[in-house]
DNA sequence: GTCTATATCAAGATAGAC
DNA sequence: GTCTATCTTGATATAGAC
């Protein structure tokens, strides 16, 4: 069965986003397919390797939102909602966002696994700045410089929101989301 | 030594920082320390026990911090300092906010960590709020429900750049932080 | 208060049968 | 490709001596 190793890959970033990747086990992995830990070394020999797995799957997803970022046919208020439900809806309320987790576990990663990490929060900042830019071009207020530190601060205070609401509930979320959507309609 | 209870808990709490309250073990504390895991233990008989204590430092310290936020005698920009230095300054480039780290870790925490964490998220923010109300108001611009949710982006945008940090560098958390000082201004 | 020693357990990992 | 069985390691935790 080849169709395994997805299943095995999509638990593993389920529960990289409620555990973490140090937190979670081959038992959380074999136990809810029905198959042994052996079977699951079978697909993946080391948990780095699965790891690195996982990485590589997220590291695809934001290559695509890549595509959308640069596709002349979407408005930026299209490019920003698939940002946003891509890092929020996906996600149930106990769960954060992976790659937050990942970063979270950052010095307890395998090397290869860290390599991965650097390679998508490179990337993901590269999206948000290319989304913020567009919009700030659009409307053609503020300063170029500006563009910076506004895409790291969306970015960030995306990441930050879904952490606090495992601990205080989607409020927090919806009022960033409401400050992020007030300063791009403003700026 | 009444000390070594002191010791303990404040390398617990780096450790927290670096590593997150799973990945760390009580030979990470004994080793740096000269003593056995048993001594450890008899200072803090569970890991439970020892992350509830360092929960206890944390919200100790969010108190006085909560206290200087309601001290008329400080000036906003005072207090934004105060709070910002706290959350920044405070750890070197491989750590991240220890309240952070233990919101990644949330599900895995034991049931009385989990409480405590609860609490102190909830007070951070309060600050957090109570510093950007004041700051509105001396202005006097802005609608006063702008406060809830630029006060939650503020919290957010902090906490996602000490993680990003971690793996992009400090400029992450430069831009941020410019970002913030110019919304505050501005306001 | 710290030690040695040990119990217990879970995790990552491997060998070899089916 | 999955299994049983086993190994190894590291972690939490406890007992009892000094």
């Amino acid at each position: 069965m080849e169709n395994r190793k997805t299943q095995i890959i999509d638990l593993a970033l389920k529960l990289i986003q409620q555990k973490g990747y140090v937190a979670f086990s081959y038992d959380d992995i074999s136990k809810p397919l029905g198959i042994t830990k052996a079977s699951v070394h079978y697909h993946f020999e080391k948990k780095e390797d699965l790891g690195v797995a996982v990485g590589e799957q997220i590291l695809q997803s934001l290559q695509k939102l890549s595509m959308a970022a640069k596709d002349p046919s979407l408005t930026v208020q299209d490019k920003l909602m698939l940002f946003i439900n891509k890092r929020t809806e996906q996600f149930t309320r106990t769960e954060i966002c992976p790659i937050s987790s990942l970063q979270a576990d950052f010095e307890s990663l395998p090397d290869r696994v860290r390599e991965k990490v650097e390679e998508i929060s490179q990337l993901e900042m590269t999206i948000m700045q290319t989304i913020v830019a567009e919009a700030l071009n659009k409307e053609q207020t503020g300063g170029k410089d500006d563009s910076q530190s506004l895409s790291v601060a969306i970015l960030a205070s995306i990441k930050g929101a879904l952490i606090y609401r495992r601990v205080l509930g989607d409020s927090v979320l919806e009022e960033v989301l409401k400050d992020i959507n007030q300063r791009l309609k403003t700026a």
